[in-house]
RNA sequence: GCCAGAGUAGCUCAGGGGUAGAGCAGAGGACUCAUAAGCCUUUGGUCGCAGGUUCAAUUCCUGCCUCUGGCACCA
């Protein structure tokens, strides 16, 4: 058995409720994690909460609570949080854990004996109100501090040291040597620039208990608590300690937690997934506490980006906030999930926009891959009893559907943590499905009964990709996955990456009930309101084909894909809307469709029944922009306009991605 | 101020010395298996500004303008 994947997200100072930044970190880690699992991987995903510190103590004073009840209180609410978020974590740390605290007293202990701490006197400008020391930068201009800090005295203290300066080299050597350990690129710059830049000052480690009491006291100094780096860092080796990990009994022998003796280390860490604000404590501070106990360093520190809403920063003052619990709520712990893996890579800020997560759930996730499947589905029940046909000469055009690369290539992407690639890749699969179905016409085969393997074969290589892709999205939405797999009804479940292999469903296997996987809550919404005729269509067909219908609640939205309807159906005598209801074949065509109906051709004259403008002489373009000719042929086979060597062709670019990296 | 990075279609971004690319948005069309979904076609750009190198610059160089990030107070 080898090494488990060892991930981690930053712990959450348990000073608030869970917000979107929180759910971001937490999913990215999850996608990461589920996505090794299903890769065959042993896997332990840790997150948890950091639970000591002055803000703590005062919330709790304030609410009149004993600090550990006020942490316990909010820790139930954000472990429930975990549990909303779908994810799959192995354990969740609390730093006012005993198993903490005594990891954490254990590496001061040993620290301490080799030298590595000293005291000092820290002198400094103190406000007792806020029960904080001030910096420079919370002076005015007059060099006086705000009346609000209350009164500022002069303060000198005793704290605890942590030697920083010897390791400044060594430190800038190993980020060279090893780009994978920070990524994006251009955070891992951004660490050399400053150590490079700077000289490294000793790190205060300390605070007084008689100032701060809610803390993990030094082992061999009781007046002192330890502050937040050797206690929140910690977390990530205490509950590996905890669980017995051999790495960690040897570098720390006097920590005598009652652990199980584990044969397999879990630390290193492979990755810490954490955001650009805590990126200095965990690519300077944390390997040089690591160094200090004689431990390896984590493999990576993945740092992703802020989120915004609206292009403003999030601010609950200001009221710009995203809520993930009504989110969730309202469209789905997939939806929320896909659409913050989805929109950026990590590494850059997102911007969350309502708009842009509607159109994301309404263009990609019920119309491209919802539809997808129940188009498939329903195809297969109409035609095939819903029976699985048995393989046939025709399947070669799976191989077109899911492309014999696309597996590789997406199982890298997941490797490299490269998640939004991963989903764009997939969803060309999507496209191409539904391309797939445009170009075979299935359901015009299923008219001719000597096109009866052909079709057996193009069905299956529909319910087939489905399949597949139910195995390509589990690691970031399960819950549709796992529902696409009961709708195929197969039994087993779609974890497994190598299930993504093709020809893995079996002729006579019968598949459920086709369902909507994600509703469009809206595209419909919108246009029956703007029309009675085509309202009472959709009520009829939605009360067909959905057993539930879930309760209108309101609200519309505003960009309809289908414009093109929208448009005529609010043109009161065009009678055009009725074009795609009469074509579903419920009643006869309309005997004289208006010429508008169907062509953008609006002038006198203009007989009916053409179609189009380059059908129709009077509204023929005149202008020869339209009928540009696009010449992708390679210049250098042609006489060339310049002299010299040839120069490359450059026809063959590859298009590009949506993604900067 | 210092150090990075970025300015390309309405939006989000790829690209890169030789006719400018994708997705979305916009426009037109054909179809009916499907969640009014899906499919096809298509309009948009002096590639921030000014110089320079070059037969040729959006691409390389220089300068300027604008924006973003970092520069250890803090999670």
């Amino acid at each position: 058995m080898s090494k488990p994947f060892y991930i981690t997200t930053a712990i959450d100072y348990v000073n608030g409720q869970p917000h979107l930044g929180h759910a971001y970190e937490k999913i990215l880690t999850d996608v990461i994690a589920r996505a090794r699992r299903s890769l065959g991987e042993p896997v332990f995903f840790l997150t948890g909460l950091d639970e000591h510190g002055q803000k703590v103590q005062q919330a709790a004073i304030r609410e009149n609570k004993a600090p550990q009840t006020y942490c316990d209180e909010l820790a139930a609410d954000w472990k429930a949080f975990a549990g909303t978020l779908n994810l799959t974590n192995d354990d969740f740390v609390r730093t006012t854990e005993l198993r903490h605290k005594q990891t954490v007293q254990a590496i001061l202990a040993k620290l301490h004996a080799a030298g590595h701490f000293y005291q000092s006197e820290y002198r400094g400008f103190y406000s007792q109100k806020e029960e904080t020391f001030l910096t420079e930068k919370d002076r005015q201009p007059d060099g006086k501090f705000d009346p609000s800090f209350g009164e500022v005295v002069e303060l000198v203290e005793n704290n605890y040291y942590f030697k920083l300066k010897d390791h400044q080299q060594w430190l800038i050597d190993y980020i060279e040597a090893n780009p994978e350990f920070i990524q994006p690129d251009y955070r891992r710059n951004e660490v050399l620039g400053f150590l490079k830049n700077n000289t490294l000052e000793d790190l205060c480690i300390t605070r007084p208990a008689a100032r701060l009491n809610w803390g993990i006291p030094l082992p061999f100094d009781p007046a002192y608590v330890t502050y937040v780096w050797f206690d929140a860092l910690v977390n990530y080796i205490s509950v590996p300690a905890a669980l017995g990990d051999p790495t960690l009994a040897t570098a720390l022998p006097d920590l005598k937690l009652e652990a199980q003796n584990s044969k397999q280390s879990l630390w290193p860490a492979d990755a810490h997934v954490i955001g650009k604000d805590i990126l200095k404590f965990h690519a300077v501070y944390w390997p040089i506490m690591l160094k200090a106990m004689g431990l390896p360093l984590p493999k990576q520190l993945l740092v992703h980006g802020w989120w915004q809403k609206d292009g403003a920063k999030i601010s609950k003052s200001t009221g710009n906030i995203v809520e993930p619990l009504e989110v969730i709520a309202e469209w789905g712990v997939d939806a929320f999930r896909y659409y913050v893996v989805r929109e950026l890579s990590i590494g850059p800020d997102g911007n969350w926009t309502d708009d842009g997560f509607k159109v994301r759930y309404d263009s990609e996730l019920a119309n491209g891959l919802g539809n997808l499947l129940n188009r498939s589905l329903s195809m297969l029940k109409k035609y095939r009893n819903g029976i699985v046909p048995a393989p046939s000469a025709f399947q070669k055009d799976g191989t077109a559907l899911v492309d014999v690369d696309d597996i590789p290539r997406i199982e890298a992407d997941l490797r490299a943590h490269q998640l939004q690639d991963a989903l764009v890749k997939i969803w060309n699969i999507v496209t191409r499905a539904n391309q797939y179905i445009q170009r075979t016409e299935p359901f015009k085969m299923a008219k001719v009964p000597e096109k009866a393997a052909e079709l057996d074969a193009v069905l299956y290589n529909l319910v087939e990709t489905c399949r597949v892709l139910a195995v390509l999205l589990w690691p970031f939405i399960p819950g549709a996955s796992e529902k696409i797999y009961a709708q195929l009804g197969l039994k087993d479940s779609p974890a497994k990456f190598s299930d993504a292999a093709w020809g893995k469903l079996s002729a006579g296997h019968t598949i459920g009930e086709p369902a909507a996987l994600f509703l469009a809550k809206i595209s419909c919404r919108s246009r029956a309101r703007r029309s009675p005729v085509v309202a009472a269509e959709v009520t009829r067909r939605t009360s067909r084909r959905i057993s539930n219908p879930p309760p209108y609640v309101g609200g519309y939205f505003d960009n309809c894909s289908s414009n093109r309807l929208r448009k005529k159906s609010a043109d009161p005598k065009a009678g055009a809307c009725l074009k795609p209801v009469y074509s579903r074949g419920v009643t006869s065509p309309p005997p004289t469709a208006p010429h508008s109906a169907a062509s953008s051709c609006r002038r006198d004259g203009c007989a009916p029944g053409r179609r189009g403008r380059a059908r129709c002489t009077r509204c023929a373009p005149s202008d020869a922009s339209r009928s540009r000719p696009r010449d992708t042929s390679c210049r250098s086979s042609g006489s060339s306009p310049w002299r010299g060597p040839a120069p490359a062709c450059r026809s063959s670019r590859t298009s590009g991605s949506t993604t900067r990296r």
